[in-house]
Formats: C-alpha cells, structure tokens, sequence
DNA sequence: TTTTAATACTTGCAAAATACAAGTAAAGGG
DNA sequence: CCCTTTACTTGTATTTTGCAAGTATTAAAA
C-alpha cells in the first residue's frame, strides 16, 4: 500500500499554492496569512481575536498585528464587546467582503476546473470523501483540536 | 451545494497544523519549510535547488538560505553536478534521512488515527477519491503546474 | 577564439513576520 | 478593595522573506 501522507501532502501542497496565488490576483494584493485571516473572519460568527488566531495556528501577538495591518487597510473593523470589553469582535468591512468574496470566487473557478477532468460521479465521491474526512478529523483528539468546520 | 472551497480549506488547514506539530516533536525540532525541504529532497531524485523551491513555492534566494542551514544542521549535503557544475545536487544525510523518517512516521500514525473513525469502505474510498483529485490537479493547467506527484 | 547571453545559484539589504517577555485594561472573585 | 484571571497590546530581538545585484559555469554567437 502506498504512503498516505504522501497522497496528503501533495494534494495539500497543490492546494496551498493555490491559495497563495488567489491572493495576489485580480484586485486584491494580500498575503496568505491575511487571505486566511479574511476568511476564518468571513465564517465565523462575532469571531473574538483569539477565535481566529487559534484555528490559524499563529501566535495572538503576531495575529494582533496582523489584524492591526489589516484594520489600517480598511479590510477589517475590530469593535469591543459590550458585554465584555476586553474581547474585540472582528468583522470585515464593505471592502474585505468583497476581497474575501472575490478570493473564493477565484479558487471555486479553479477547483471547478480541476473537477471538469472528472466524471460527475467521481467529483460526488470526492467531495464525500472529503467531508468524511473531515469528519473524522473532527473527531480524532491526536490533532488539529481546535478547527471547527 | 455547499461551498467546495470551504471542504478544502478545512481540511487543508488541518492537515498543515498536524505537519507544524510533527517538525517539533519526538526528537526532531525543525521549521516548517525545513520539514517540507526534507520531505521533497527525499521524495526526488537528484533534485537540484531550483526542484525542490519550485514545488515549494518559496523564493529561490530564500531557499538557498534555508539550504544553507540545513546544511550547517548537517542534515543536507550538496553537491556539485559533475556533469554541470552550476547545479548542485541535493541529498539527504544519515540524519536528515532520520528525521524525514521520524516526521513521515508520526504523520501517517497521525493519519491512521484520523482513518481509524471510519470503516475500512469508507477508507478506501476516501484514499481512492485523494489520488483522483491529484490527477485531476495534475491535469489541470490553471494552477499548481510544478508540482509532481 | 573571443564575446555575448543564458542559467544556476549566492549575497546585500531592507522590509516583513515571528514570538517571548512584559505591559495595559477589563472582569470576576474573595 | 485587593488579587487573580482573561484578552489583548507593545518592547525588543530574532528569523524569514524577496528584490536587486552579484558570482560562477555553460552554451551560443560572432
């Protein structure tokens, strides 16, 4: 039998280049680690700093700037808890939407064309496979604790 | 339909924690990228720097740097290209060979745990759908074109 | 054969990313 | 009212990064 990581890593690997080159394209020029913060903020809910940071994997001082850079580019807004002050609520503003939007934009064209080398069954069982995968990665405790989806 | 890119971006941001995780643990203590340089010299034959930056995605001035001191860790050696003496070939050493070992190890005992919540179907089915979207990624032209595998 | 161009890689430098330690500010006990 | 905890920010020093410009080697052209 061949060498799972193997198969992980290189299809991991594809799909990291692939995030990394939808964010410098078409309008919007960030780097990946921002592209990422974008996101994660895009799909949660009243994120806290700490919210994003975790699943990103990046120290909360390094985040903190991040976001700080981030703010100064008018992408995200940070608003203090009124039940708690000490949280900040990230969100994105009218303009990082739309950079978030146009991100996933592009790389859905581009996973839509990977998947056009396939037969419509095959593309079912793929995504299948992934969201089991997912699953079980949600379950399993060795690892990755913190990512929700 | 849900979003495609989400089912990816979960998955992927997982499997790049568990590689982050496996750098720093059991006896190795590594970056990243050096995990990642490893892990491609020894998965090449005869790279050259060029080779293995490519599929990186990394900056070849910042790989050579990073070469460099891997080799100072003495766990890469270069060497000339005999027959074309600009190129240097890259190798593992002993160590370095230890070291990719050890990581690929814990990754796949990581992965099996992960595998271990699903029945052996769903396994084989999962694994069969991860080598389909390679060879669709490797087909596709838009994006990822330097990476083998 | 000399010159020119191309390739593979390396260094200079300046900017960005990173993380530890130490700080501030707010909330919750005791 | 103090003391602790939590959430986040700044000080500082190190590391990483990549463009520009360099060296060294090969290939091609004059």
């Amino acid at each position: 039998m061949e060498n799972i990581r193997e198969l992980f890593q290189v299809m991991t690997r594809r799909f990291g280049l692939l995030n990394k080159n939808c964010c410098s394209a078409g309008g919007c020029d960030i780097s990946l680690i921002q592209s990422h913060i974008l996101y994660e903020i895009d799909h949660q809910h009243k994120p806290s700093m700490q919210q994003i940071a975790d699943p990103l994997g990046t120290d909360i001082t390094t985040f903190s700037r991040q976001v700080q850079s981030l703010v100064k580019m008018n992408l995200v807004k940070k608003t203090p808890d009124p039940d708690d002050r000490r949280f900040s609520i990230l969100s994105l503003t009218t303009e990082g939407k739309f950079i978030a939007t146009t991100i996933d934009q592009q790389m859905n064209a581009f996973l839509n064309e990977v998947f056009s080398h396939m037969n419509e069954f095959e593309k079912e069982t793929v995504i299948r496979s992934i969201k089991l995968l997912n699953n079980a990665m949600a379950k399993s405790n060795v690892c990755c604790g913190t990512i929700s989806g």
